[in-house]
DNA sequence: ATCCAGGGCC
DNA sequence: GGCCCTGGAT
């Protein structure tokens, strides 16, 4: 970018005053617990999927104080589908801190924010932004697709002596501290060119306030950047889901473990082999198993093919850390995403 | 069916 | 640098 970052800050600001969003539900407010709750919320989630459980954590948890005092169990159902259930087990440790290490109150500062549970540099510096006016960069993936872009910065994000050039870049091109009351306003219209405009397959360039900055647009090619070399290389592995059922429709269900895929959310048990969950039954005569559709569940790092195996089981103890649940109390429970689903079709 | 986007923690 | 989940685009 050849013009003074001055021009940048003051184009972003005019732009997201006219262009920018403006209606949604953590907006328009100074509410540190709606901000934060938004943003841990809004890390790695559209916020068409966000909407809904931000209202409901709303309702059902209205300051850091009620969230605080709720069990682990209740969070973790009512963030149910949302996934990365880290950020809920962080969310509930952070809602304690703040209680517990600072009255009740966030800290005001981004250097403060950070030390808390699930806030990292970006989300500590959102909040700030928005809530205190704090002159502090934010750098989420969604802005480092615009400053890439604006700066015709091509080194490789991949490695960390680049990511903190960044990270000096974004906070080179902050509002000049004579407007500093921009802040809030800064932030949201990086996150909105972001989001609307400055989209990582089809830039909105003729709609982009910075246009005329960018050394991207200049090149005629703005999704080379941001240059990642990071190559996702996926691995797989087959697990099988004992679907047991008493004769009235119960379903056993375990806490899994912590660390781990779906830590603390309540599953149908997980075997490595088929073989291992025949194992696991009580001894004696029982129902035959029934093979049920594989399906495959993808995470970041592996593909997941989930083998359900279902058998009807009288109603006794199936291991530690476990219960029979009934249809009716299934939603009060933090589930993964494709075990709701399955037994919702079942 | 396959690919991709998206922060923080350990 | 590996690990965590889901939804949307293609």
């Amino acid at each position: 970018m050849t013009a003074a970052p001055a021009e940048f800050a003051t184009q972003v600001v005019r732009w997201q005053k006219s262009h920018g969003r403006h209606g949604l539900p953590w907006q328009n407010t100074r509410d540190p617990y709606r901000v934060w709750l938004s943003e841990i919320m809004l890390q790695q989630t559209q916020v068409s999927t966000v909407l809904g459980y931000f209202s409901q954590f709303l309702a059902r948890f209205p300051d850091v104080r009620s969230l605080a005092a709720a069990s682990l169990d209740e969070v973790l159902a009512l963030w149910s589908g949302l996934g990365y259930y880290s950020r809920a087990r962080n969310l509930h440790r952070c809602a304690r801190q703040v209680v517990e290490l600072h009255g009740g109150e966030f800290p005001r500062t981004a250097e403060l924010l950070q030390t808390l549970p699930g806030i990292g540099r970006s989300t500590a510096a959102a909040i700030a932004s928005f809530c205190f006016g704090e002159r502090v960069a934010i750098l989420d993936g969604n802005v480092k697709r615009v400053l890439t872009r604006v700066l015709g910065f091509g080194d490789d994000l991949a490695v960390a002596a680049h990511e903190r050039r960044l990270w000096d870049e974004a906070t080179r091109l902050l509002p000049q501290r004579a407007l500093a009351d921009a802040m809030p306003r800064y932030t949201q219209g990086l996150m909105d060119l972001g989001a609307t405009v400055c989209l990582a397959r089809n830039p909105s360039c003729l709609l982009c306030p910075v246009s005329g900055l960018c050394v991207a647009q200049r090149e005629g090619v703005p999704e080379n950047y941001p240059v990642k070399s990071r190559k996702l290389k996926r691995s797989s592995q087959s697990l099988w889901l004992l679907w047991a059922q008493t004769r009235s429709g119960a379903v056993w269900l375990a806490r899994r473990p912590t660390p781990g895929v779906w830590a603390g959310l309540y599953c149908l048990p997980v075997f490595d082999s088929r073989e291992a969950l025949e194992a696991s039954l009580p001894a004696g005569p029982h129902a035959p198993l029934r093979d049920g559709a594989a399906f495959t569940h993808v995470l970041t790092h592996k593909d997941l093919h989930l083998h359900p195996v279902r058998v009807q089981l009288p109603r006794a103890v199936l291991g530690e850390d476990g219960d029979w649940f009934a249809a009716d109390a299934w939603p009060q429970l933090g589930l993964p995403a494709p075990v709701r689903k399955l037994l919702g079709e079942g």
